[in-house]
DNA sequence: CATTCGTGGAC
DNA sequence: TGTCCAAGAAT
């Protein structure tokens, strides 16, 4: 016999030490599955916890959630960021009631046609949902197959077709085994092989981490983004929305103005919560979440 | 390929 | 009110 592979050893690790995850339970619907997959999108999972509980509470089916206002969704997704997803989720669920029948397609193709469902959260139902062998690349993954398998400090911010081949190329034939190994690389980013700072100590694949072998060289050049938040748009968005999120119905500008100072780019920012399909105009000189009460007429 | 899009917690 | 980052998607 040869050497347990890595994909053996990490998920060997994975099922003695995998957080008990709600969404990971063995009865949990796709519609769930998706759920948790859409709110994990850039926010952290003990943040989404309480939020998938209640969502799912008050719309446990895609037809549930379809048959709500998008207004009602926003307030729902609470602070748990990019508000865009929770209309996207509701656009989602409409779209698998008219196409599927109210029922979360199992293909990739139909997956990816989606409202709000990326390359990852295809992958991700597909596998998880489903038990299909199919590549799931997140964050996590590419760090960690980036680290132990090419030896280098980080890929890029996105995932790219080099990343599904490589990830593929480890995952076992069998696809319940592939789906598990997915979780396990996820698990295995996102608990030990961190992004700051990773702890080599406790990992399972210590011995045969390529990254580790060359002495955990660090990320090249000074890659900078902009990832400040105070003083941008978003923030001024982050700030009209809760504004409207609190409220019921329409919100008089006056109200709005008094969140921020500056009127160019307040209003800039208000445009763009219209133009998003979050916030809608109701008369000359008021605003409300998108579809918060009866239709505004058009004349 | 580069940008935009929230929020809050750990350093 | 500094920096980094957390299960991405859409454009």
């Amino acid at each position: 016999m040869s050497e347990p592979t890595f994909t053996t050893l990490v998920s060997r690790w994975y099922e003695e030490n995998a957080r008990d995850l709600p969404w990971r339970g063995a009865d949990v619907s796709p519609w769930a599955i998706l759920v948790s997959e859409v709110m994990l999108q850039q926010t952290p999972v003990v943040r989404v916890l309480p939020a998938w509980e209640a969502w799912l509470a008050r719309w446990p089916e895609p037809a549930t959630l379809a048959a709500d206002s998008p207004a009602e969704a926003i307030r729902m997704w609470g602070r748990l960021g990019y508000p865009r997803r929770a209309v996207r989720l509701r656009d989602c669920a409409l779209a698998i009631v008219e196409r599927h029948g109210g029922r979360v397609p199992d293909r990739l193709d139909q997956l990816l046609a989606l409202p709000g469902v990326g390359t990852y959260t295809a992958r991700a139902v597909a596998a998880f949902a489903y038990g299909q062998r199919h590549p799931v690349v997140d964050t996590n993954v590419r760090r960690v197959v980036c680290r132990a398998i090419a030896g280098e400090p980080d890929a890029g911010p996105a995932t790219r077709p080099t990343d599904l081949v490589a990830t593929e190329e480890l995952l076992p034939v069998e696809p319940a085994a592939a789906a598990l190994a997915s979780a396990a690389f996820m698990e295995l980013g996102a608990v030990l092989c961190v992004a700051r700072s990773p702890r080599c100590g406790a990992c399972p694949v210590e011995s045969i981490c390529a990254w580790r072998a060359s002495g955990r060289e660090a990320p090249a050049g000074p890659t900078r983004r902009p990832q400040r938040y105070a003083g941008t748009d978003r923030q001024v968005r982050g700030l009209l929305l809760g504004v409207l999120r609190e409220a019921t119905g329409p919100v008089p500008h006056q109200r709005l103005d008094q969140v921020w100072a500056d009127d160019i780019q307040r209003s800039r920012a208000l445009s763009g919560l219209v133009r998003d399909g979050l916030v809608e105009p109701v008369g000359e000189s008021s605003f409300r979440l998108i579809g918060d009460g009866p239709p505004v007429p058009v004349r």
